[in-house]
DNA sequence: CTGAAAGCGCTTACAG
DNA sequence: CTGAAAGCGCTTACAG
């Protein structure tokens, strides 16, 4: 069914058909009436790759994730969707699992025209396999960085808040703050890693130790943390660089025996709703989630619509919630 | 940058230029070689719009969720990514978050053939407006029902669970067993609530609570408890059908001063990792979730390469996990 | 082994 | 207000 059969259907011509289907009001009530009959009699259905490939236009979005599981990543997604919505945007996900070959497959839609352009949440910067097929389409980093700052980025300030995090340990007498972080090719690790090393260093204390779990999932939070358990010299605090972590780490550490905070306090960070489902609740450091997403909706818009404007570095405020994990 | 200026930069036709993007051998290999040099020295990439639209064949498959967040869903589009992938195809997702507006925006992209065929997690079927989208498009529900059966379907026994989980209450000694329920436009819904009104009435047992959660998530699961525990006659069993709703649930009931499962028992639905991370631990139905994600794809793609093919209905096995909670 | 040409289903100046 | 025609960027018989 195309275009040219209700044409052909209505008595018009397809430039008609396709005025009728593009609201332009210059068409005749009357031909309109007969078009719009047509269409519903033999239910035809736009094709968007021909419609799409005219206007090089496709009013879609490209969001990608390393893991929808996590619920951080489900939050941000929320407000890029909000945003993207209210802008006439849809949005196409990809769960990239941090899969290179995953991801280039993802990208493909990107500069094969399907999409407008892309947010993505995971660590492609990294990948210069990645590059060529970004080329200069519209492209912002959420939740992570650009070192080349060739790219929009939205995200929060993580030195300070893990610098934060150490303080307010230190302060509540911890001596063995240990560190699970995620993989250093995400570069929001590295900056986190770097506050944690720099205000341990300034306040004279010795003890370092940092895990790196393979995923941002309790699977790795917990199995890291029966690592740290095994070690010679235990922590007595542990700072993870995600709630799903944290969670993992709480249950290490109860079938362990032990008490979280009385033996090991531990901190999480994102400032999900998981926060509120672990027993006890994290401690945590909250994340403006959705505000990160639509915020990062806007700069690609602007870019969008804008293609020789220059990328732009959002930098969104965090808070620090205390509840009963530390 | 297009196929045109490939040829011409080659000094070959279009035709040897798409050849070689298609990898068919019978291109001399100097031309190939040239073809190969101006590609990279282009940084040519192809137009998906306008090759989908001639082979009318994208390599993708749509799955729509009603909602991210739920570890279920998101467990289940792994098995469907990762036996998709298997088979050369390519997962878009989208998250309708039960909204008909964004429903009817991302079937567009099935009528408008961007994709290949759509896999739904969400009740779709109930709602009339969005079958003209779908058509006789290649099209499977995943954990959910479609009463016409016009449609292929994969999930577990509902209704079986369901009474099961009551029988193991009853057992147990519980008297008053509530349900937190989704919804009842999901057929799912439904079954499990017929399984709950029907064992309990074969069993004599006349009481009979039931709420129901306007999304499946921690903070509905929380409200509907406190509903719940504000009645005149506490239920002292909660059967709640999501394990994100049983996560909301302990919240509830610890928040109230009450023991799980010595005050109430709490049973779960999915078999999540949630189960894990709650406080009790989380006694509950464990359904075969990425098992019914590949399922899915197995029969959507036997639906795509077989247009004419029936539908198919496909039951798998479901477990009682007991753990802590009840 | 290769190229000219038709065509996928749209949109959009352009002319009337 | 409307239609004929060009063209978006590919693929694919067909002829050579």
């Amino acid at each position: 069914m195309s275009i040219q059969k209700i044409a052909r259907l209505a008595g018009v011509s397809v430039a008609t058909v396709s005025r009728v289907l593009n609201n332009i009001d210059t068409v005749k009530a009357g031909n309109r009436q007969r078009v719009l009959d047509a269409i519903k009699a033999s239910n035809y259905q736009p094709n968007l790759l021909a419609r799409q490939l005219r206007t090089a236009r496709s009013g879609m979005l490209l969001v990608m994730v390393s893991n929808i599981s996590n619920p951080f990543c489900a939050d941000v997604v929320q407000g890029i969707e909000a945003e993207a919505e209210k802008n006439g945007y849809r949005i196409l996900l990809c769960n990239s699992g941090s899969d290179i070959v995953r991801s280039q497959s993802s990208l493909q839609l990107l500069s094969g025209k399907m999409v407008d352009g892309v947010i993505s949440m995971d660590a492609l910067s990294t990948l210069p396999e990645l590059q060529n097929l970004i080329g200069d389409a519209p492209w912002v980093q959420c939740a992570e960085y650009d070192d080349a700052s060739a790219v929009s980025t939205v995200g929060i300030n993580d030195i300070e808040a893990s610098r934060f995090i150490i303080d307010y340990l230190l302060q509540q007498g911890r001596q063995r703050i240990a560190m699970i972080n995620h993989d250093l090719s995400y570069k929001y690790a590295n900056l986190r890693e770097k506050g944690y090393r720099e205000r341990l260093a300034e306040r004279g204390n010795d003890y370092c130790q940092i895990r790196y779990a393979a995923k941002l999932n309790y699977d790795s939070g917990k199995s890291e943390t029966e690592h740290l358990l095994r070690s010679a010299e235990w922590p007595d605090a542990i700072f993870a660089v995600s709630d799903t972590l944290a969670a993992g780490a709480l249950s290490a550490i109860a079938a362990a025996g032990l008490k979280v905070p009385e033996d090991i306090a531990v901190v999480g960070f994102d400032g999900t709703e998981l926060g509120f489902i672990t027993t006890p609740q994290l401690t945590t450091i909250e994340q403006p989630t959705t505000e990160i997403g639509k915020q990062a909706v806007t700069l690609l818009l602007r870019k969008i619509n804008d293609p020789g404007s220059k990328p732009e570095q959002s930098i969104l405020d965090w808070r620090f919630i205390q509840r009963a994990s530390a």
